[in-house]
DNA sequence: CTTGATGCAAAAGTTTTGCAATTTC
DNA sequence: GAAATTGCAAAACTTTTGCATCAAG
């Protein structure tokens, strides 16, 4: 959960972004990304713009999501997310976030996040040797949590 | 690299798995498995229609590669992989090979394959952690490669 | 000769784009 | 007022689907 107090940081990095760009601010970009910043979970292109329309106050056109999201993106205040295939692309917040995985139940869609410093660990080490110097991942599991494996139990 | 001999094994597993479901066998199916079989690293669907159109033989359209892939998938001579975004849903294959992950270069779209045994033990290790029954994942890297970094070589 | 496989065309779903109207600086 | 942003409609792209025809067992 992102408080009133690190929306209006997020916000105040996205203008300070737009400025040192040399775009203009507006309304309806700040609306999107409040939507997007305080929204739970991950999110679509479409959900987002479901989003906007009801905190009631701006309307937005899907076409102006689909390129205010990239922007987003670039400003850091959320990232692509994976959380496997379905419906479009998905983000979720980056900004004031640690990094984080997921591991998904391929029964009931629960997503829990993770976070392992002796994988990080290991990633950066299987760049090096591969000659490459790391700059990113993607690290998805998937798997069947207890709640639905009521059976196997031991 | 799929020898002659690896690519009647493929067929004839795919013939018994057909056989199994109660399908039928049939020549452009077999065309298709041949061309995604023989495929040189990852490939779409639109890739493996044109492979099999290039073989001369058969030509394959594009309702059927599609109609055709989660076939194969399911019979595990393939596997779909990530291999970062882009054009549409990727391929490998999987008859007869060993599991790995990829870490791809971004300035020249390199990609390595690799695979750290450790790294699986650990998220074997995670996903128990979190309750769950690991059953698959996704691991991809991203960097740049010592190729594409002339500089800052220390 | 019954059932599954295929081609084709049309549809569906997501994302992009050209353009006119609007907002921001 | 010049330039960026937005909405809208149309296009682009990948994937799916209904249906008539073809092929397999």
């Amino acid at each position: 959960m992102l408080g009133p107090e690190g929306l209006n940081r997020a916000l105040e990095h996205l203008r300070a972004f737009v400025r040192r760009k040399g775009l203009k601010s507006s309304l309806v970009r700040e609306s999107v990304a409040r939507a997007a910043l305080e929204h739970v979970g991950h999110f679509t292109a479409e959900e987002l713009v479901r989003s906007v329309r009801e905190r009631g106050v701006e309307d937005v056109h899907p076409a102006t999501v689909y390129r205010v999201l990239p922007l987003l993106v670039e400003a850091e205040l959320i990232h692509q997310t994976l959380v496997s295939g379905g419906e479009g692309q998905r983000y979720e917040r980056a900004f004031e976030r640690e990094h984080h995985d997921h591991i998904i139940c391929s029964s009931c869609g629960k997503v829990v996040e993770f976070h392992f410093e002796a994988i990080e660990l290991l990633q950066s080490d299987v760049a090096k040797s591969l000659g490459f110097r790391l700059t990113g991942h993607i690290h998805e599991l998937f798997g069947v949590c207890s709640a639905c494996e009521p059976l196997a139990r031991t």
